[in-house]
DNA sequence: GTCTATATCGGGATAGAC
DNA sequence: GTCTATCCCGATATAGAC
C-alpha cells in the first residue's frame, strides 16, 4: 500500500505543479487540460481520474495558491521588531516574494473578476488579521515617533508599491526601460531600499 | 450612400461598446461572440461580417482601449503647474478615470501575459514619453525643492498608489472593510487627498 | 446589412481495456 | 492507477436566403 499511496500523491503533486503553472499564466478560461496532463507526463484521462472536473482542478490550485500567500503576509505583521524596522523587512521579504511568482496576483485579481461570487467564498474562508498591525500603527502615532496618519492608507500604500511594479513589470518595462529586462530587475532591487526610506521619510516625526 | 454609412458605422460601434463590456469583464478567452451580439442587441454572424473573427474583434477593442488611455496620462504629465500641484491634480484625476474603468489595468495586464508577442506589438506603437516629467523632477531637485530621488522610482511610486488600491479593490474591501462597498468608495476618495499629501511629505526638503 | 441554418472543430468528459 | 478511444457539447465561423 505504502508504494501505490506514493505513487498516487506523486501524481497527484505532480499534477497540482503543473496546472498551478498553466492556470496562473493562461487563467481557467485560457488553461487547457491537455497542456496541464503533457507538462504533467500523464494523460488527460487521469486528470479527470484524481480531480473529477477542470473546475475542481482549479478550485485545487486557487485554494493551494491562497493559503500559501497568506500565512506569508500574516506572519510578517505579527513580528516583534520597531516599527520602522518592521516595514523595512516586509518591504524586502514581500517584493522577493512576489518576484518568485509575479504572475500571481493579476492571476487572482483576474479570477476574482470573472467569477466574483464563487471564488470569493474560497477567498474569505482563510482570514487575515490586519488589526493587530494598524494598532501598532495607532500606538506609535500616540508616542509621537510618526505622524498622524491613517493606518489604512499607510498599509495600502506600503502594499501598492511593492507589487504593483512587479505586477505591471510588462508595461512599465517598456515605459521606462525600453525592455530591457535586467535594467528592470535591477529597479525592482533598488526598490528594496528605497520605498522604505520613501515611506518612513513621509512618516517621522521631525 | 448617407443613410447606409450611418447605420453602418452606428451597429459598428454597438459592436465595439458590447465587445470593449464583455472582453474586459471577461478577457478574451472567457468572452463569448454570443454575448457580445447579445449585448449590440444583434446576431452572431454580424459580428463576423464586421470584423472578420473573434481575434480580429479583440485587436480593434485592445487597440480603442489603449489609444483611449495613453493620451489621457500624457496630458497630464506636461501640463504646466508647479510640481507639488501637479502631484495633486494628477492623483486626483487619475484615481477618478480609473474608478471609472477599474478593471480595465488588470484587463491589460492579463492579457499582456497571456500573449506577450502579439499584444505587446500593439502596445509599442502608441508611445508615451515620461521623460519631460522626469526632467521636471531632476530641476526641483536641482533647485533644492525636494530631496534626491530617483525620478522614477517617484514616478513608479505615484502611479502604484493610484492604480493598485482600484485595481485590487475586491481584494482589499474584503481584507480591510468586510466587504462594505460603500465605505471602500470612500477610502479611495480619501485618497485624492491622502496619497499626494503622503508623497509631498515624503519629498519636500525641510 | 441582417438574419437563419449549418459546417467544423476543439476541448472537457467518460467508457473500458490493461 | 494509467492508458486509448470515443462521445458530445459549445463556440467560432461560413453559406446562403432575404
Amino acid at each position: 500500500m505504502s508504494e501505490m499511496a506514493e505513487k498516487n500523491s506523486n501524481t497527484e503533486q505532480n499534477i497540482l505543479e503543473a496546472a498551478k503553472v498553466v492556470f496562473v499564466a493562461k487563467g481557467m478560461d485560457g488553461a487547457r487540460m491537455q497542456e496541464i496532463a503533457d507538462k504533467a507526463g500523464i494523460n488527460k484521462a487521469l486528470l479527470h481520474y484524481y480531480f473529477r472536473s477542470k473546475d475542481k482542478l482549479f478550485e485545487a490550485v486557487f485554494v493551494e495558491i491562497l493559503s500559501k500567500l497568506i500565512p506569508d503576509i500574516s506572519e510578517l505583521l505579527l513580528s516583534e521588531l520597531p516599527l520602522f524596522e518592521k516595514i523595512r523587512k516586509f518591504t524586502q521579504h514581500y517584493i522577493d516574494t512576489i518576484r518568485e511568482n509575479p504572475l500571481i496576483p493579476v492571476f487572482i485579481l483576474h479570477e476574482l473578476n470573472r467569477e466574483p461570487e464563487g471564488i470569493a467564498r474560497t477567498f474569505k474562508s482563510m482570514g487575515i488579521q490586519p488589526q493587530i498591525f494598524i494598532d501598532e500603527i495607532k500606538r506609535e502615532i500616540g508616542k509621537g515617533t510618526i505622524v498622524p496618519i491613517d493606518p489604512l492608507h499607510l498599509i495600502v500604500n506600503l502594499l501598492s508599491m511593492c507589487i504593483f511594479p512587479i505586477v505591471a513589470q510588462p508595461i512599465m518595462q517598456h515605459l521606462i526601460f525600453e525592455e530591457n529586462g535586467e535594467a528592470y530587475s535591477a529597479f525592482l532591487e533598488q526598490r528594496k531600499k528605497e520605498v522604505p526610506e520613501f515611506i518612513i521619510n513621509s512618516i517621522r516625526k521631525k
